[in-house]
DNA sequence: GTTAGGG
DNA sequence: CCCTAAC
């Protein structure tokens, strides 16, 4: 009676990864003290999202438990030696560094540690422009890069964690574009006896109610709207963040100062700023 | 009080 | 998910 094996949805993952994107990995408060995720993590625990965080870790590295497509290992899990690797792997960010890239000593073993914070990029990336039908790599690819550091083959890498991605269902393609797929309406696997409380994903009406607001439909529209206005958040933060380090870089040029300052107080507002 | 690791 | 040790 106790335990309800509370499952992780995708909305709470992907305000884990999120915030491990935004706050860095370890800062399970902060990211529970953040209000643009505090409202989807509210049944979670900064100890919750460490164990999350650790299987999702070993899920993504060590390929969970089944492989269709490959052959399994039987004996030894992955402490292959690698005597003679010549091909390159898609799943296996192997490292041919013959040049002086950057080689981080400390970058040696921790391809399970690094998989998800590139998945939690990639999250952080699609939900900053999922306004649009999509985002092809190179947006992808571009984003991520303003944002976050290196590695040079890291649209390979991109590619694969994209392609992974969309093989487990938690991204959609389309055309070339990927986008965040939200919770499918299928009825095969929609268990969900109980609802947890409101949900924030119901369609809206139309977008305008009148006056007939019952109290579910309101809370069904600030549901939404908290939810949009954290998309906009987001982006504003963003916008914002990027400025300031242009600014740092030529202090003279406030003019973008202003710009940003616009866009933030329209992105407050509600509005949708095309952000280009 | 929080985080990381083991059960 | 619960417990425990280290910070």
């Amino acid at each position: 009676m106790g335990n309800q094996k509370q499952k992780w949805t995708a909305e709470e993952e992907e305000a884990l990864l999120a915030g491990v994107a935004k706050h860095g990995p370890g800062k399970w408060k902060n990211i529970l003290k953040d209000p643009d995720f505090a409202p989807f993590l509210t049944h979670r625990s900064n100890i919750d999202l460490k164990d999350k965080w650790r299987n999702l870790s070993v899920s993504t590295s060590g390929q969970g438990s089944k492989d269709k497509s490959r052959a399994a290992k039987v004996k030894t899990t992955i402490a292959a030696p690698l005597p003679n690797v010549q091909n390159s792997s898609p799943a296996a960010p192997l490292r041919h560094n013959t040049d002086t890239v950057m080689d981080d000593p400390s970058n040696g073993t921790q391809e399970g540690k690094n998989a998800p914070r590139y998945n939690a990029m990639i999250f952080e990336a699609l939900s900053a422009i999922e306004d649009k039908i999509g985002s092809d790599i190179s947006a992808i690819v571009h984003f991520i890069e303003r944002r976050h550091e290196v590695p040079q083959n890291f649209r390979r890498l991109l590619s694969s964690r994209l392609r992974r991605l969309v093989a487990q269902g938690k991204l959609e393609k389309v055309q070339n574009c990927y986008k965040i797929r939200k919770e499918t309406v299928l009825g095969t696997k929609t268990p969900s006896p109980k609802q947890r409380d409101v949900k924030p994903r119901q369609s809206l009406s139309s977008g305008l109610m009148t006056t007939s607001e019952t109290v579910d439909d309101a809370a069904n529209a600030a549901a939404y709207r908290v939810a949009d206005a954290e998309n906009k958040a987001y982006m504003a933060a963003e916008a914002v963040k990027e400025a300031e380090r242009i600014s740092k870089v030529a202090e003279d040029t406030d003019s973008m100062l202003q710009l940003v300052k616009e866009i933030y107080e329209r992105c407050s507002r509600g509005e949708i700023v095309p952000l280009a």
